[in-house]
DNA sequence: ACATTAAGTGATT
DNA sequence: AATCACTTAATGT
């Protein structure tokens, strides 16, 4: 664990940070699929990504769903962070996209280290100005782009989070993380084929055009 | 062989 | 772009 830890956070935190982290930190390992924070659900955590990949997701009042954006390696959950802060709830659902290996540091910690380490102080400003970036883009993506293109950079995005171009996926969850119906995602991805950007298969889509 | 689930298509709004 | 109704194809039992 001490090596997974450097390896991705060894030049950001200064050493006293670190040892700090591991004797403070618990290691989870979350597998594909699980909810790992629901809306509504208060923060306890903030969880530093050791590796896999995590999808953030929103939730409207019938319970449909749609994609905001992935989360990789290296980073942190800024909703948490903002959750940490404002003491409030989620008000967001993130979801395990790939077997995920999770640093879960107890909220407490947050104050203390901000005081206390440079390092810290800086990732977590990073943190947030990247998520900003990412929210932003993913608004621009919603609003911007047609359904088309919003496929496409959909399964783009999670050729490169999950770092296969061969995605285990059905039209029928693209439409659900798109928030539209099945028979759109198969007429757009039938075009797209057609295109060349992508190959279908059954269960299975590989993205050509990366 | 049959049931189930995934994907394709035309028509309508 | 959404929805309906229906077909076809692949897969599990």
């Amino acid at each position: 664990m001490q090596n997974i830890l450097k390896q991705h956070y060894d030049f950001i935190f200064e050493d006293k940070l670190l040892q700090e982290i591991e004797t403070v930190g618990s290691l989870k390992n979350i597998p594909q699929g699980d909810i790992l924070i629901d809306i509504g659900q208060p923060i306890t955590h903030i969880p530093l990504l050791l590796s896999g990949a995590i999808k953030i997701l929103r939730e409207d009042q019938q319970g449909n769903e749609l994609l905001l954006y992935f989360i990789e390696r290296g980073d942190t959950c800024a909703m948490t962070l903002s959750c940490c802060f404002g003491k409030s709830k989620s008000k967001i659902r993130a979801v395990a996209e790939t077997n995920v290996q999770l640093l879960m540091i107890p909220i407490e910690k947050m104050e203390l280290w901000m005081e206390n380490y440079q390092s810290w102080r800086n990732f977590i400003l990073e943190s947030y100005h990247v998520r900003m970036m990412e929210l932003i883009d993913a608004v621009d993506t919603i609003a911007f782009l047609r359904m088309d293109d919003r496929i496409l950079k959909y399964l783009q995005d999670k050729a490169k989070v999950i770092g296969n171009d061969e995605l285990e996926v059905t039209h029928q969850k693209i439409s659900e993380d798109m928030h539209t119906s099945r028979v759109v995602v198969s007429r757009i991805l039938k075009k797209l084929e057609k295109e060349g950007k992508i190959q279908m298969h059954r269960n299975n889509i590989k993205v050509i055009k990366l």
